[in-house]
RNA sequence: CGCGGGAUGGAGCAGUUCGGAAGCUCGUCGGGCUCAUAACCCGAAGGUCGUUGGUUCAAAUCCAACUCCCGCAACCA
């Protein structure tokens, strides 16, 4: 039976259009789950919408919209923006899904049932126009952070999760298991900030806020965020419906990424939640960094950065998904806060795509055409510069699994590149242009056949971080397989003919682009 | 003393777990090559590794104190 990989994104809240920063979580899971598909293993992945709760009616009203007009405009433009980064999701959830709904009512009721819910209520500082409760130390000069102004203190009968009973089954749960929580410098941060002073119980419905899935047996009430969205990676999968057999087949998930803001929920709370229902738990949350704009986060409500144009929507056309995901899969250190910016954007561009790797591949297929009418050559007895050439790259591809395996994109990316610098600096040293001028054509053919053989597997490599171009230049090649083949050998190419291949990354005028991307953002 | 992360040549970063000749990318300067997308290859300049003190034959790395920056503090990936 084939390996299965589950691997998903945060449902995003829709109160708003995607930012560059979903997208990097999108981005990420992406190459991820390409990674495993071409290692063979059945991959799903699963992103979507969180689309309850106060902020989303508000929106909808605001634009004179009913909140199902409003949240499928939404979800087509962030399913049009996927689309346009190449994300391969298998399926897209979203919790206004007639099963999520179902299924969330139930487990809110077996919940109930098992006594880990209880009824209670809930005290906090109520801004009336907001209608939003804010903790006190929420309050700015004891007024509410969002509109300024006075809030009253009110109590509301609420139901509550016991998240309190769990606090040593969570501590037990990371110590037994350290790769649950990753990076384990989140760890610290959960046990030091809200374990060890003890979990209180969580607020898990209310009485004000309407959009959403009511408790079944009390529909006053309606269920607050966690009990609604967290269960969104076992719903998608089919758990408390009548066909739950991608729940048997892919839980649990093999990781679940998220950025560093809600490691919270999904170390704490929703372990617990799996817990007190008794199903089994995710074997890793991954909380990466974020995405900084000059220093400053990428937020939905704050405006950032005028001068820059960030909206992956206008960067993609334009500069190719392709270049958008490696940039962020390259310069962002995957698990830690990077920045953005468009001048480094532009210079990696440049640097990485086209120097590197786009004229790697052009002045190769440029000399295997011109000696030999662009068929593919057999290789004869290569020299110590070839053994040389072909040790590293191997050593590389084995790094990059490596890397993989621990999620980093960032470092494999980087070893992915390492073999094309690896290759141009071969080139310069072994001068095949010279070769050719010789007459030695048995050396000229064992050169050219060993820069094809790392270009073939420098592209495998980087297909699930960079499709597109990547796809182009193994078509080229007349690689077929989908599935990584032959990356431990030099015999990975048919004998035929190179197809021609258009400039892979037309390189950039820095300047003139930050010019014109200015005027756009 | 709320918690966490960071401070390394002009810019961005790695290295700090288990101390042992300061490294990478971009930029700058000089040279080389001509297959290629004014690309590619080689070399050079440039750093008191935030500050102070300590341990040690030896500290970016360990210990102590301090300074500055950033994030979180119960729904912005």
């Amino acid at each position: 039976m084939k390996e299965k990989f589950y691997i998903t994104t945060p449902i995003y809240y829709p109160s708003n259009k995607m930012t560059l920063g979903n997208a990097y979580t999108t981005i990420v899971c992406d190459a991820l789950a390409r990674f495993n598909r071409k290692q063979g293993k059945d991959v799903l992945y699963l992103t979507g919408t969180d689309e309850h709760g106060q902020k989303i009616s508000q929106s909808a009203t605001k634009l004179g919209k009913s909140e199902k007009e409003f949240l499928d405009e939404m979800v087509e433009d962030t399913k049009d923006l996927w689309k346009l980064l190449d994300i391969s999701y298998d399926k897209f959830i979203r919790t206004t899904d007639d099963y999520h709904e179902k299924a969330v009512q139930k487990i809110f009721t077996e919940l109930y049932k098992k006594g880990y819910i209880y009824k209670g209520s809930y005290k906090g500082w109520y801004c009336t126009p907001c209608e939003s409760f804010w903790t006190e130390s929420q309050l700015v000069d004891g007024k509410c952070p969002d509109c300024k102004r006075e809030v009253k203190f009110q109590e509301e009968e609420a139901y509550f999760f016991k998240l309190s009973e769990f606090g040593e089954k969570i501590l037990k749960l990371y110590e037994e298991h350290p790769e649950f929580l990753q990076p384990k410098s989140r760890v610290n941060e959960m046990v030091n900030n809200f374990i060890k002073p003890g979990l209180s119980d969580l607020c898990v419905s209310r009485t004000s806020v309407k959009w959403g899935v009511p408790v079944e047996f009390d529909p006053k009430h309606t269920i607050y965020v966690w009990i609604d969205a967290l269960p969104n990676y076992i719903t998608a999968l089919g758990w408390g419906s009548e066909d739950d057999s991608l729940f048997k087949k892919f839980w649990p998930a093999d990781v679940h990424v998220i950025g560093k803001e809600i490691v919270r929920f999904h170390a704490i709370v929703w372990p617990a939640i799996l817990m007190a229902l008794g199903i089994e738990l995710p074997h890793c949350v991954f909380g990466h960094g974020w995405l900084m704009f000059g220093g400053d986060k990428l937020s939905k409500s704050k405006k950032t950065n005028e001068h820059e144009c960030i909206d992956p929507r206008i960067l993609a056309p334009r500069y190719t998904s392709d270049a958008i995901r490696y940039f962020l899969y390259r310069e962002i250190p995957f698990g830690y806060d990077g920045n953005y910016s468009t001048e480094a954007f532009l210079t990696r561009f440049n640097a990485d795509l086209s120097n590197n790797f786009g004229n790697l591949v052009s002045r190769t297929f440029s000399m295997v055409k011109k000696y030999f009418n662009s068929q593919i050559p057999e290789y004869y007895q290569p020299t110590e510069d070839d053994n040389m050439l072909k040790d590293y790259v191997l050593s590389q591809v084995k790094d990059v699994f490596e890397q993989m395996k621990k999620f980093d994109i960032t470092k494999a990316t980087a070893s992915i590149f390492n073999i094309f610098t690896e290759a141009n600096t071969y080139i310069q040293k072994v001068q095949p242009w010279a070769v050719a001028k010789t007459g030695d054509e048995k050396r000229l053919k064992t050169i050219l056949r060993y820069l094809l053989e790392t270009i073939r597997i420098g592209s495998e490599l980087f297909e699930p971080f960079a499709p597109t171009s990547s796809r182009k230049v193994l078509d080229a090649l007349g690689v077929e397989d989908k599935l990584f083949t032959n990356l431990d050998n030099f015999d990975g190419l048919k004998e035929g003919e190179l197809k021609p291949l258009d400039i892979l990354f037309p390189r950039l005028d820095v300047n003139a682009e930050l010019e014109a991307l200015s005027k756009l953002g």
